[in-house]
RNA sequence: CGCGGGGUAGAGCAGCCCGGUAGCUCGUCAGGCUCAUAACCUGAAGGUCGUUGGUUCAAAUCCUUCCCCCGCAA
């Protein structure tokens, strides 16, 4: 099929890479290259780049509520459009444009987390599971018709990278099957009763807050691991901790106690093991390593 | 040229401001102690102090070139 692809980050990427294989990809729409990263070097996302790669023509509008863009898009004549993290609003006569309209991944288990942060949100809330949705694109923020899921479990050791990753590939091959199956596959609407939101992540939620409880916060940790990272400051440093294991001890919330190698905070009700830490200036490294040389 | 921190023994850090032949914790090796041990004691090995050039009688320390890593901010 002739495929127009909307993308921006590094999700979107196996997606994009699959369909390339697949389809044939005539356009890409991404975000425009931003100043970025140290310098605030201007950089190209991660889709523009795979792109320009396999030669396919980009495009990185600021808006597509711009009638001219519209025309531009309709004039492509693809048969799809295929959307995952786009980070723009699709105006109806996108969604429209194409003979089989326009299809999204959505990285959670509709409906449950819709919106911008739903991998995180998932690892914090304590979902025993998350996934992958491939459904119809509407107006309403990821509200439209289902055509298949895949799960993943979530376990004790699921960071909000290692979930991305996986979801990112069972996204591409799902979207894949669906595509190779479209016309037998009967999209299923969401129950709107079960809806959930999965709030953007922001800055001041990644400072840890220790009167909060020891499980929620590492499963914060978790979620947040690799980014934005959990941190706390001692001394006017930043620390980011990565990873961390509940404890049944007791005291001051906010209290650091060193003691066997070991890294413990107090919580409201229990305490935060340490188990991997990031100084600000210095790599990850396991608690273990940093208390060999470093005095908190 | 957005702001800033760092690169010192296998690991993690101190020393740098106020130049003077490199130190701490752990690890490694040897020996000792012990019923025994990841414990304890003694000793040893192991470092071009990221790289280039300069200042100086003397540079890890001051100035300079480049490389690499990271925090903030985006």
């Amino acid at each position: 099929m002739k495929v127009i692809f909307m993308g921006t980050p590094d999700f979107a990427v196996p997606v994009l890479q699959r369909l390339i294989k697949e389809h044939q990809v005539v356009c890409v729409y991404t975000r425009a290259p931003k100043e970025a990263g140290r310098g605030k070097q201007v950089t190209k996302t991660p889709v523009h780049l795979i792109a320009e790669e396999h030669g396919i023509e980009v495009r990185t509008p600021k808006t597509l509520k711009d009638v001219t863009e519209q025309e531009k898009f309709r004039a492509l004549n693809a048969d799809i459009s295929i959307v995952a993290a786009y980070g723009l609003i699709l105006p109806k006569a996108v969604i429209e444009a194409c003979k089989y309209g326009c299809l999204n991944v959505h990285a959670s288990l509709l409906p449950r987390w819709r919106g911008a942060a739903p991998i995180q949100r998932a690892i914090e809330a304590g979902d025993a599971k998350s996934g992958v949705t491939i459904m119809r694109v509407v107006e309403a923020l990821d509200a439209g018709a289902m055509y298949k899921k895949g799960e993943v479990e979530i376990n004790a050791d699921t960071t909000g990278g290692i979930l991305h990753d996986k979801l990112a590939e069972i996204g591409a091959d799902l979207m894949s099957e669906v595509l190779a199956d479209l016309d037998n596959i009967s999209p299923q609407e969401q129950d709107e009763s079960l809806v959930t939101y999965a709030q953007k992540l922001t800055k001041d939620e990644s400072k840890i807050d220790f009167s909060m409880g020891a499980e929620v916060l590492e499963r914060k940790i978790r979620a947040f691991n690799p980014f934005p990272a959990m941190f706390f400051e001692h001394n006017g440093e930043r620390f980011k901790v990565l990873r961390a294991k509940v404890c049944d001890r007791q005291g001051t919330p906010g209290a650091i106690l060193q003691e066997d190698n070991k890294l413990i905070i107090f919580c409201a009700d229990k305490a935060l093991e340490v188990l991997e830490i990031q100084r600000q200036g210095k790599r990850v490294m396991p608690t273990e390593e940093l208390l060999r040389g470093f005095k908190f």
